[in-house]
DNA sequence: CGAACCTCCTGCGGGC
DNA sequence: TGCCCGCAGGAGGTTC
């Protein structure tokens, strides 16, 4: 479900909920998510409070003295702060006890989400240590950037900007939409991708997560943020999930193609 | 190294 | 109404 945008609406709500807070346990509904849950997570986060709610990519960072929960929501997670009191659902996996009643509760009902404990250098860990340069953050990711790391790879250019050792945050929806606003057709071989259209891509994949960020995600089927509501994006998707309709700048069929196994939307007429 | 493919898991919507 | 199938926003792991 969530990529960069999803995530960061995320880090946006729950950081001034969490930020100085002591948590005052953890509890530890299933443990079975991507990764077992590490049964340190409760006896060394517990009586610590967050000092920072960071993202790298699609991760999230709570920070405490103790140590670092690393959170990912895979396909199905959300996060959302509430009354500890609140009925907890079915998929409630993982669940913070903050002072002052409320929690932080981590819903994921597919399991492939993340919480990861670690009392080193987060971004030193395995999950986060080879990540691509941040998106939005333009000294980090630039046009030569991206022209450099594509060279040489046949691989189509929109699997290249979906892996995460290029750029992080760009995940199926994303893809598509940055590709149709760049007008670069996704089964383009990556390396095959001059240095004006790697500057266009660029351009369109920072414009793309930050419109998305600005109307707090999308929300196709559940999604939501830390207080349970909705993101707005999804109206505004040009093409992702829009096969057969007409598209927004030529009025031409939206197509639906497969590539990598995974739904993939361009409008042949303005992408090439 | 790159590329293709498979895998984990649950829920939902469509077709019959 | 019920059942079966395909599909879903991620990404690690294996194999060649």
């Amino acid at each position: 479900m969530p990529e960069l945008p999803e995530v960061e609406t995320t880090r946006r709500g729950i950081e001034p909920l969490l930020r100085g807070r002591q948590v005052e346990a953890v509890r530890v509904h299933d443990r079975r998510l991507r990764w077992p849950v590490s049964p340190r997570l409760a006896r060394e986060l517990a009586g610590h409070s967050i000092v920072a709610v960071e993202r790298r990519g699609k991760y999230l960072l709570l920070r405490s003295p103790g140590g670092t929960l690393i959170l990912h929501l895979g396909m199905s997670g959300s996060l959302r702060v509430c009354d500890a009191g609140a009925p907890r659902g079915p998929h409630d996996h993982l669940e913070l006890l903050l002072a002052g009643g409320r929690a932080l509760r981590l819903r994921d009902p597919r399991r492939f989400g993340a919480a990861i404990w670690t009392t080193a250098d987060p971004l030193r860990h395995p999950r986060l240590r080879d990540l691509g340069p941040e998106p939005l953050d333009p000294a980090a990711f630039d046009p030569a950037w991206l022209y450099r790391r594509t060279r040489g790879r046949r691989t189509p250019v929109k699997t290249a900007i979906m892996d995460a050792r290029i750029v992080v945050g760009v995940g199926n929806i994303y893809a598509s939409e940055s590709l149709h606003l760049a007008g670069i057709r996704p089964s383009t071989p990556a390396g095959r991708l001059s240095r004006p259209r790697c500057a266009r891509l660029v351009d369109a994949i920072r414009e793309v997560l930050e419109a998305a960020i600005a109307a707090g995600g999308t929300t196709l089927r559940d999604f939501s943020d830390a207080a349970g509501r909705p993101g707005y994006f999804a109206r505004s998707l040009r093409v992702y999930g829009r096969g057969g309709e007409p598209c927004p700048a030529c009025g031409g069929p939206v197509r639906r193609t497969l590539i990598a196994q995974r739904a993939t939307y361009h409008c042949p007429g303005c992408q090439r």
